[in-house]
Parts: structure tokens; sequence; C-alpha cells
DNA sequence: GCGAGTTCGAATCTCGCCGTCCCGACCACA
DNA sequence: TGTGGTCGGGACGGCGAGATTCGAACTCGC
């Protein structure tokens, strides 16, 4: 707890690796071998060459700390999903996607209320 | 390829393990093996013990062999995800959960045009 | 009814993923 | 100046997920 001190409600800036493992449950040695595993998974270093995690370096541990103990992914697996999660940056693509997907939602509705019978 | 003889274009009944491990690529140990871990795959058998296997058990290998291999799933992993898809028979429960997703998205996608900075 | 092929279950063996452990060195700060 | 956190690297380890092996049973074509 020694980057920046965080008055009360304050948002501490940086974190170190210890801390982080400590959020996540894990010990450090586990977090450093992740980083050899994921590129989305870099923070930055300070003068002296030590880890500082940001809150979004954080959010990047949780997701893969889900992937892999929750939904239990492989690393490989994990990788995929957050190769393909970092894809579709694309403000206009989202839109189509999202209106696609809406429309496919409505559909599977439809076809809920209309056919009633529970055929295989 | 003998338990039920098919004439032209007409689907076959049963099929043994030797023809399904064929038809997924994986070696018969392995169904025999998955059969050991997943309850959802569990072939019925002919009066000699042997597998016999329904279109209805080759979709469950098909399923496992996808979240397996392709999404890379641990065993564990699959097993919870198809668990999980077991659930949810209930039409009305459906219906509710389709609505709550379909007002999801159109809020995401309301906030996509609304707010056209790229935050964080 | 004979040989070739398939399947059976159980036991044993293998391999590599995913960490663990250990190390000496560095750095901060009390 | 000593205590505690961090650094990277290399050796080590458990175990998850098959692979192999076995003798025995069954089926099929002939």
């Amino acid at each position: 707890m020694q980057v920046v001190k965080s008055a009360a409600g304050i948002q501490k800036l940086y974190y170190s690796i210890g801390e982080i493992a400590e959020m996540v449950g894990e010990e450090t040695h586990v977090l450093r071998f992740w980083e050899t595993e994921f590129a989305q998974l870099r923070p930055r270093r300070d003068r002296a060459g030590r880890r500082i995690y940001t809150l979004e370096d954080l959010a990047v541990v949780q997701r893969i700390w889900h992937l892999v103990k929750v939904d239990k992914y492989t690393l490989e697996g994990a990788k995929q999903v957050l190769a393909r999660a970092g894809e579709g940056h694309d403000r206009a693509a989202l839109h189509k996607e999202l209106r696609r997907l809406r429309a496919f939602l409505q559909n599977i509705e439809r076809q809920l209320g209309v056919n009633s019978r529970s055929g295989t």
C-alpha cells in the first residue's frame, strides 16, 4: 500500500502485485505466470521495475480469474475468449450486431408464442 | 455398420461406438472415458452389452467435443455448461428471460447512441 | 465352426498444463 | 541496517485427460 495514499473514499491509482494477488485470491507467482500467457495482461512498471497495476489491469486479472476458475476454461480457452472480446471495438459494427441480436431474440420469442407444442 | 441397415436416405436408428468415434474424430476409448465423466452421455446397450448410440447420443457427444476441443473448456467446465443447459425448460421463464435480454440490449444500444465519446 | 474384426472393462502408463518452490539480488523505508 | 516486498529464472510437481494393454466375449461372412 505504498504507491498512492488514499484518503477516505479516494481511489488509488496503482496497486502492487501483492495487493492484486490478495484481491483475487491468488499468489503473486500465478499473476506473473499469467502475464507470460496473456498478452492482455501487461501492467506498467515503476522506476525500480516493479509492476504497477491500474484498475483496468485489475479488471483483466479478474476476467481471467473468472474464466479459468469459475467457467473452467483452460488457459488456452480463456485466451481465445479474451482475444475475441478484444474485437468489435467498432461502434457501427456493434450497433449492427446489437440490432441483429435483438431481432434474433424477438424471433425466438415469437416462435415460442405461436408454437405451443413442445415438439422435440 | 451392423445394427440397422439403411437403404438410400433412411436414417439408421443406432450407431456403434466405433462409428460415433469416427464421426467426431476421436478414439473409442475417449468416448468410454467421457462416459465415465458425463452423466448426460449414457448410451443404451444391446443384448451383448455393447453401446448403441442414437442420434441424440451423437448430439451429446458432439456437444462435449465442441466444448472441449473448440471452446477449450476443461472437462469440469464442460460438465458445468451441460448441466446448466439442462435447466430452463420452462416456457414462461424463457419468455421472461428473453424480454429481459432484449431490454438489456436495447439499453446498451441507447447508450452507444447517446454517448459518442469513447470513455475510459 | 473358423478366423477376422469389434467391443468389453479394468488396470496401468504417459504427457504436458498449470502452477510451485527456491534462489540470490534488488529496492524502499522505518 | 534490517525487514519485507518484489524481481526473474530454472527446477520441480500434481493431476487432468487421455493412451495403451490385456484377455475375454461377441458378430459376421463364409
